[in-house]
DNA sequence: TGACAATAGATCAGATCCTGATATAACTGC
DNA sequence: GCAGTTATATCAGGATCTGATCTATTGTCA
């Protein structure tokens, strides 16, 4: 195989609870930090809320270990804040989120047979 | 409604990525320490791997939390090894799995459309 | 225009959590 | 008895997260 391949997904490094829903959150469009926070409490339905501290360090990381990396677009040209920056995945970083999914998909599947029935 | 109520899923307080692995791999049953290292790494297909710091200590935090109770059950009577100690969940401990389930369902509910496309 | 809230990014201290090593001891198979 | 596995426990160092603080721009509305 060529060199700068994608990894098979069992090779793929874990991320951080954080980390995964940073990289969700962006999805398959571009995304600036602030929206990220705005659409991860949206997605989860305010279960959980990211604070800059999180979102900021975790983007920083995202970038250092090419999962992400920034973009020029100016995804809403109505307006045009310069203060932004946006952000899209990698194809590593898509891979990641598949094998994150496939581990999840795992780990919920094992669960939900006796979550939510009452204690006998 | 009464005191001592389950608190309702939105109410419940988010738990960490080990504390939930700790829970899934006890299940409906009864299960003891060193049998959760193993319960985790069959569930994840080796994906992820607790080592005697992270379930101990995580054991440790879930009882004082009332996630989980110890349990003076032998559940495999062919043998009784004295150092093993059962625990199982407490009601409130199927709560917050049940919670956290309904949590990364909309999580990666919201990834799983585009994660598995290849970048166009 | 001026006041104010919301948006946007960044950093930091303290707390929490995880990883890997170490220790101790009981059990199993030979 | 011996070696390998099972089993619990603790610890140091590192990674990560939370919440506060700071600075500055943009949007809203009187």
């Amino acid at each position: 195989m060529k060199s700068g391949q994608i990894p098979a997904p069992d090779d793929l490094p874990s991320i951080s609870r954080t980390a995964f829903h940073v990289l969700v959150a962006i999805g398959p469009e571009e995304r600036h930090g602030y929206g990220i926070m705005r659409e991860v409490e949206r997605i989860t339905h305010g279960a959980t809320r990211l604070g800059p501290g999180g979102v900021y360090t975790t983007i920083r990381r995202l970038l250092d270990d090419g999962l992400i990396e920034e973009s020029d677009a100016r995804p809403d040209e109505q307006l045009d804040d310069q203060r932004r920056r946006y952000y899209r995945l990698t194809g590593l970083g898509r891979s990641v989120v598949a094998a994150e999914i496939t581990r999840l998909d795992r780990l919920v599947g094992a669960a939900r047979p006796w979550a939510h029935e009452s204690i006998g």
